[in-house]
DNA sequence: ATGGTTGCAAACACTTTGCACATGA
DNA sequence: TCATGTGCAAAGTGTTTGCAACCAT
């Protein structure tokens, strides 16, 4: 018999979201995306496999389950939101600026210094934003 | 006899813009304000200050400065851009997602780690954003 | 059965653009 | 003078909302 390590539905279920066929089709568009998505790319995803959808749900999804705490929002001043999986390890992004490929860094300063803020200045941080924005590798020249 | 230490015309003239009242005002207004403002408080400031103007002429603004390198963009998950002058020295913002209060921090570990990213990864970094979200002091009860 | 979800249409907020007019250098 | 900057109106893009119909539990 197998054992299932892992099931979008029961993961919805365990946040008290019904598990409707967009919403596990946009869980596991971005268990297989590396690089965090747009509203567009969702709806491009479920439309692509025969999941009939309305932008307005889809952003509303997307903020349920950002509420929810299993997604989080990340911007990288494109004018819109983007959308990545919240369990992954602390990672940052390094966005090339003219090919728009997204690449991960992951680095252990970040805890050290919110200790040292909540310390220091007695704020509380729940989330933060680290990213570089530049020229990857081959666009350098 | 006094020498100028500042001023806001020559320094529009030094990057090959013209120095007009609106340009001016703005960056009177952000050499003023401790925390990053978004257009439509630069509206606001410029009508206050008997200034009549144009959204469009603001957002056309802020894009020339920001191209200039005089101003340099910032997104605090609010939905908008908000922008302050680049010539401070390298710090991030506490925002407060309560109140809204905006805190400076200064930091010494980003340039290092600009440097570590440009030798392992090969990744060009031209700018970055360091934003931590939570409760400020008085927030938290 | 019924409350959470969705679709649709409309509205919002932010931002950009084309073009004629105005103005700083 | 004349290239640069502005005002105005219109449009573009991302996002939210009200409400009736729908569907997962």
């Amino acid at each position: 018999m197998s054992i299932k390590i892992h099931d979008c539905k029961d993961e919805l279920r365990e946040v008290d979201l019904r598990a409707t066929p967009a919403r596990v089709a946009v869980m596991s568009f971005l268990e297989k995306t590396e690089k965090p998505v747009d509203v567009n790319s969702v709806i491009d995803y479920l439309n692509t496999n025969g999941i009939k959808t309305n932008p307005a749900t889809v952003f509303r999804m997307m903020n349920t389950l950002t509420q929810k705490g299993i997604i989080m929002p990340i911007q990288f001043y494109e004018g819109k939101t983007r959308y990545e999986l919240s369990n992954k390890d602390d990672h940052h992004h390094l966005v090339c600026e003219n090919c728009g490929k997204i690449e991960d860094i992951s680095d252990g300063i970040i805890p050290n210094l919110e200790k040292e803020i909540r310390a220091k200045r007695k704020f509380k941080v729940l989330r933060h934003s680290l990213e570089f924005l530049g020229l990857c590798k081959t666009c350098q020249h």
